[in-house]
DNA sequence: ATGAAAGCGCTAACAA
DNA sequence: TTGTTAGCGCTTTCAT
């Protein structure tokens, strides 16, 4: 760490729309609607060149502040994300901010820590920066911060996590149908006592998993296989670690765990590790996301895809044009995941009856089905 | 996806200071005073509570962009990254958030995409947003875009990358030093034969490596060892994979392979596992950044750890101290990384002079220097 | 096709 | 301590 001289910001006074009038020999009035694309149409060519070409000499810039105090219309939209340290939100920022973007939008980022109340101030805070528009990533089921946009009038699209608001539009992945399928891999592959581990039922994903997880295992209970869910209290590495050290102690009998997430997944994997239990001879393990490096795991975990940018970027289409046609079909995305086959997932450990012993998926290598 | 019927927007009128002024029965000034932490002790106390009360009741929120319009000052930062999905930069876009956060300022979020252009364009584009300062992630060396930020007078700090501007703070990392250090336990693991594996030397990060590297090799070449360089077009898993390739057809004799960064690394780990090459066993490999789930790889990756939350947080604290106090020294601030040892690097596999052939560092789980 | 004038909502001299 | 007044830079009726 060094200092140095001091430093200093020039600061150059701002050329405003006065100065470019003044130049080109026009009225104030005659520079804005020139400058504007709306209303450039209503003023004669020749002059519409003149007031471009002395801006540009001018390096006039538009005072977006005073423009859009104007206009009560703001070329920003905001963003916000449950935890922005989370990768599997990387590929959404990433989308969203691509495509407004490309409607000359700009993006506020925010991170809502899974808390309801932060949720509610920070879109506090965004209405009074008079965002165009909010993509949120953050709603619990139900979350009041909905009426709170829906008041303030500001138009709202939810992505990945769903209120299940009838006046919000929604982008998701399909969870119960992505965990439906999980499930089925499980069985085929001989398991016939599993758990499952959710976080607490707050948002949609994790209520939606659930009832995927229960829907595949109302049939198979009929027929004496034993299911069983545990509830972790975060969804991070560290909890993960420490609901598998908990189950472990605790006499867990399943062959086989699925976690709400990768990074649940990710825990469990490690204490399986510390325990000496092998991955997946002793137990088969799954996530949900497909997180990075997730295929680079020992073993590569089996998971569901999550189309981070597909989600990011349809939400922020979705935005784009409900802000333009002020009135709109409320829509209800829902984005398929598919099962991403990898090596954490095998064969039961003891054999048990099976009705169908066959079908025991190839594992080398990732295979997307 | 499904459709159902329409949405509306409710959009009341918006409650201004007037009608909190009126409601309160006093005067506008009075009462934009009394809502202002920085005046509100002009105004006697009673009064004070009696507009607060007002205001709260009429659900009054001010108008931020009428406020920064008057007193040209927004609450809002700009933070720019080269690639708003590489995970690396999570931490820090959560960090500044966080800190910047603390003083009541947003963030917006853009992605320059490794492109010096498109930079450019989004600080003009900020710049039109009247960001109050800009934190920013994607400067190359000397810049163009410097001169730019310090033309508008848009308060300044360079985080990660440095663009070795004397009139501009920034805060870094230690590369030269921290790729140093892995040299050197590279070195004492005995091997001889040390491949580096750059990117394109348009930033700091590539040049400070690059430097810490020979430096670190000088007096080994002196002594006989085998140090060489190769040149990668990008940053990313799939450039790895190729470049390691590429090495291992024609005739790699490095036993270490030093990557750039994480990525990079991991992309040299599929290409080695690809051709059957053993690591450690045949060849020790290393990474720069110790991302998510790199403790986690088979075998875990030997890396420098980059302190990203560090990064931002001091850059971001930096950015507050200079926009309150308008004019500033310009710090440079470097902070140290640490070898984080683990299983991708060992003993080298064919015996070589060594002078010291002792200290082969132990790799059981992640220990760090 | 262009000019005149008002005003978005707020803050900050200047008065009193 | 409070009120008066002007104006940040822009857009947009309403005239001409």
């Amino acid at each position: 760490m060094s200092d140095t001289p001091q430093r200093q910001q020039s600061k150059r006074p701002r050329v405003t729309i006065v100065d470019v009038a003044n130049s080109a020999g026009v009225h104030v009035s005659t520079a804005s609607r020139a400058l504007n694309p709306g209303t450039s149409h209503r003023i004669s060519s020749k002059v519409v060149r003149k007031i471009e070409k002395v801006a540009e000499q001018l390096g006039y810039k538009r005072n977006s502040l005073a423009s859009s105090l104007r206009t009560q219309k703001t070329g920003t939209i905001g963003l916000i994300v449950p935890n922005l340290s989370d990768p599997l939100f990387s590929p959404i920022i990433a989308s969203v901010e691509e495509r407004v973007a490309q409607d000359g939008y700009v993006t506020f980022v925010a991170n809502s820590d899974y808390s309801p109340a932060k949720l509610r101030s920070i879109v506090e805070r965004m209405s009074g920066q008079f965002v165009a528009g909010l993509v949120v990533a953050s709603f619990e089921l139900n979350d009041p911060s909905v009426d709170l946009c829906l008041e303030l009038g500001i138009p709202t699209v939810a992505v990945l996590r769903d209120p299940r608001d009838a006046r919000i539009s929604s982008v998701a992945m399909d969870d119960a149908s992505g965990v439906q399928a999980m499930v089925e891999h499980i069985l085929d592959l001989g398991h016939r006592d599993i758990t499952y581990v959710t976080p607490p039922l707050a948002a949609s994903t994790a209520q939606n998993r659930l009832v995927g997880f229960n829907a595949a295992t109302r049939l198979a209970k009929a027929a004496g296989c034993r299911f069983n869910v545990v509830e972790a209290r975060a969804y991070d590495v560290v909890e993960g670690e420490r609901i598998m050290t908990d189950m472990l102690a605790s006499g867990l009998t399943s062959t086989a765990v699925l976690a709400f997430n990768d990074l649940l997944a990710v825990g469990c994997l490690v204490a399986l590790k510390s325990a000496g239990v092998a991955c997946p001879g002793q137990i088969s393990l799954t996530g949900v996301n497909d997180l990075p490096f997730m295929n680079m795991l020992s073993p590569p975990l089996t998971t569901l895809h999550t189309a981070g940018r597909d989600l990011g970027f349809e939400s922020a289409d979705l935005l784009m044009s409900l802000i333009k046609n002020h009135v709109q079909p409320v829509k209800r995305v829902l984005l398929t995941p598919h099962v991403v086959l990898r090596g954490s997932t095998g064969p039961a450990r003891k054999s048990e009856p099976t009705s169908d012993p066959s079908s025991i998926a190839a594992r080398s290598g990732a295979i997307t089905v």
